[in-house]
DNA sequence: TATGAATGAGGATTCATTCAT
DNA sequence: TATGAATGAATCCTCATTCAT
């Protein structure tokens, strides 16, 4: 969760940032559009209608462009999602800001959500994170604040904040594929009715 | 959910479905250990010791492979957990039975679970199944049990069947890449606390 | 310098074994005719009419391909020069023929050992031989049979045999380019006049 | 032999000098480090920390550089070695010096004829200098050395001067993968031997 | 029934080169 | 002078599929 700045980037003339955003969000779209299997450097090409060995010429190889994509949808993911979190202050308002930012977002940018969960599904993706902390960070954030409040009293004492935390991401990221498939898929109503569930499945028992 | 057969299936020797049942196994355990991706004729083949050709000779081509393998791991996984679910009477009853016997499944079964997933989330393996019911069976069977007993009074009325059945699956499936890449995991604990969460989430609430 | 004879080599198709000797043989008049570097299975494909994709299929690689070529013409210049050796019973007598033999073979088999020569000299040729004991050998074994026959007495005393022997190798070697660039290149008097050289650089001295 | 100028060189400004020098120098030690096939532009440039175009701006071609590789490091050798050649006045005297300080020089700029070298095996290599005097000039030369005192009666009549002067010329040049493979090779001792082989093969004979 | 031979398309990547700036 | 952006050809390799045997 430590904000984007990475100290030793190499330094990039104008045009060649423009371009590489430019390719990394074909890349995101290719890979919504056809899977990451399909996502290949000649389709990614052929949608900007440039060539192959320039995709090659910006990036060192094809891991490095998955991990920008998967980088540039992050950061924007946690641009929207953190300030929602943080504007609430107990625990059960947090959570139901993490459930319903988290789709909102989805729902905003489709392609870069389901271009991050291909690649996080994708066996060579999961190949190319290896050891990354990125990916894991989603689980594991939301385990904390779990825990966290859970502790303070907040959610309901007797539940593993792990398996918990697995349940609601996976909620969250079954959305990705109806939003794909699809057009009438209601996200907000699906937001809201997974942050009352897992509301309930959290806080802590009414009866004494 | 009807049983396995289909009138217009061609009829087969003995040696052709053993053989069959054979390849279709052995890309369930291709599929678990290379990903979907990685599962080419070539790496099944190796692993039967039989040739690339054996394959095309039995199967129309790769689509009906992979009809085969989720088509036979499905049966498998319903055998299992029908029954368990008719063993309860209650709608509660039957819900922790659904999520408890799921992952009890899983837990035995691994690589029949891995390869489904693994199928229906790649973009190639939902290309082939594209309109095909016996994979959004799962949720749309789920879904039954709730509004069935939801109308009967036995589940919380406010909630929508359609989008917990979902959130339901997808809590179970976020086990398989756990069970593939941490040895620890603890499926039965895993399985009692999501039993307990989504029976939290579904109950009829206890103050009038 | 042991027979040919490999215990572990997979079994072959009698096709098999016919495609890939003449996969081979055009592999290696292709790297004669255009280098190791211009030997792309494309130039060797089309000299047979065959596809790209059926030399990747009979071999597991391109350095599979490499190593199969220096073997095959290793062995032919083996069963070549051995016999003509060991024909010999002095040590002046065996590195005569040793010299004889070897360029007589090369003026038989041009492109054999041009490819060999190619091979060896290339920086990636030599990456795929590293550590690989055949491509020594050829200086060694030279080596051996020189400091052999100078313990003996045969040769003169005080040179030595290592450097003598890479001498000598050159010389050999040297003859394979002229071969290929200069088709009134009399490689039998270029054989002779270098046995002589050699012979008076090696022969005890004859003054007391 | 004649010395470099050649009358319709372009004028070049200093600048122009300095970087095309600049590019050889680096080229050279980048093939001796890579080999021919290995010697890219694009690593070329990156040991300068220039573009790769800037390359293709100063040279017309990779041909071009190659040549002025072959040119500038040729152009060194024969500094070096000339005058230790001019400086004796016998046959048996020169050939010892053109041998030793061959030798010494490869000592002591591996990278100058490990690039030489290197080009001269190269397939590709040759054919950039089909026809070119530049390389085979280094036989010829000796060539020369041997047949004028073989005809002064300083040399035993009876070899073959062109076929010596080969294998003179690849017996130093086998030292050249020697120096750039084995750390402890000694060229010093390598020279002495190599003479003394050389002098014995071509001096005259001792008994009448 | 099963094999093994063969194809051809498509994969990423590297390369020398060109050109506007 | 020099750069950096861009191209297109060429590299090896893998894949599903076909077909004669």
């Amino acid at each position: 969760m430590q904000p984007g700045a990475a100290a030793d980037e190499p330094e990039r003339t104008f045009i060649e940032t423009a371009r590489r955003a430019q390719i990394v969000a074909a890349a995101i779209d290719t890979i919504a559009e056809a899977g990451f299997a399909g996502a290949s450097f000649a389709r990614i090409a052929e949608r900007l209608g440039i060539s192959r060995g320039l995709i090659s010429y910006h990036f060192s190889g094809k891991g490095d462009l998955i991990k920008q994509v998967v980088h540039q949808a992050a950061e924007q993911a946690k641009a929207y999602i953190r300030p929602r979190i943080l504007a609430e202050s107990t625990g059960p308002g947090m959570l139901r800001a993490y459930i319903e930012s988290n789709l909102a977002f989805m729902g905003e940018h489709r392609n870069n959500v389901i271009a991050m969960v291909e690649i996080a599904r994708s066996a060579e993706g999961r190949r190319i994170f290896y050891g990354d902390t990125d990916v894991v960070d989603a689980v594991r954030a939301l385990e904390h604040l779990l825990s966290g409040f859970q502790t303070a009293g907040q959610f309901r004492p007797d539940f593993n904040p792990h398996v918990m935390a697995i349940a609601i991401r996976a909620a969250i990221e079954a959305a990705s594929p109806r939003l794909a498939l699809d057009p009438e898929f209601d996200i907000s109503n699906y937001a809201r009715e997974i942050a009352t569930a897992f509301h309930l499945a959290t806080r802590v028992s009414d009866t004494p």
